[in-house]
DNA sequence: TCTGAAACATGACATAA
DNA sequence: TTATGTCATGTTTCAGA
């Protein structure tokens, strides 16, 4: 899918603004509506723009712990990998598990939760438990420097 | 700040749709347009929701590399620190930084780049070159296996 | 690009918990 | 008193010309 400026500009701004009335996001592109909202809506059809989503603040909601834990397996087989996954996946406070290479660990998991006790909770009842979970290693994350959900989109401009 | 299920359930909507028209949030909870809107400008203004975002597409957009970088400080000093966060927030392909505790590194970074020359590029020509960093470790992300915005906002707290 | 119908946001105000 | 529902008004969306 080719890009043009006024994609790369609309994107830049939905990335920023994701409630933009069509009409503004219009003026700030110099593009009246119509071709306007085509344009978003191919971005939408075409996969470009997966969805719209309220960020919410971890703190105002009692959520003042973040921890990556590093997880390794005991076997490298499907199986195992599948199990841990469809695990994970179901539990609400993982906010994101990678799959990683260039570490002891096979996994990296982000959690928030609300204090030490819950997080001690969580680990040992819903994550060392899983098949295949073999080492544990956590980091506590004491600030978020950057916390972006914006990819870089071109010159846009 | 209370929050009563009214305004639990509008949070775990807004989360899965930021562009959700007031009155079809309103169908949704139970509640007639006028209070449903004065609670989410109360959500907003009170802080909860930080803002509303379009999320994209990595790979539709050709950022097809993910890599999360640990980088470890010479010295734990105040002004290694905040030049160090400075210059990172100001790259582009920098998603995330966290400060953390619990390895050998001082920060991780997560980065996302067209492909391994771009991500050569970025590390030595903008991350290695910070003053104050001595030891990079990279872990390559083979795969997303989780990837949510959403905070849990549960019944009990 | 323009236009008009339908859907929507939003504030005033009356009302019920 | 605090939160809700109803209604009226201006705005936005969006398809067809």
């Amino acid at each position: 899918m080719e890009l043009d400026k006024y994609d790369r500009q609309i994107l830049n701004i939905l990335q920023t603004d994701g409630r933009i009335s069509n009409q503004e996001l219009a003026d700030r592109i110099g593009l009246s509506p119509s071709p306007c909202l085509r344009r978003v809506r191919a971005l939408e059809e075409g996969g470009l723009v997966v969805g719209y989503r309220a960020l919410l603040d971890a703190k105002a909601l009692g959520l003042t712990l973040m921890a990556l834990i590093h997880i390794s397996m005991d076997q490298h087989t499907p199986e195992r990998f599948s199990t841990f996954e469809a695990a994970v996946a179901g539990i609400p406070e993982v906010l994101e598990c990678l799959l990683i290479t260039g570490q002891a660990a096979d996994y990296q998991l982000k959690v928030v939760v609300k204090d030490l006790d819950a997080y001690q909770e969580l680990l040992l009842k819903r994550i060392t438990g899983i098949a295949g979970v073999s080492g544990v290693h956590t980091s506590f994350v004491l600030r978020r420097v950057v916390d972006k959900t914006a990819f870089p989109v071109g010159e846009g401009r």
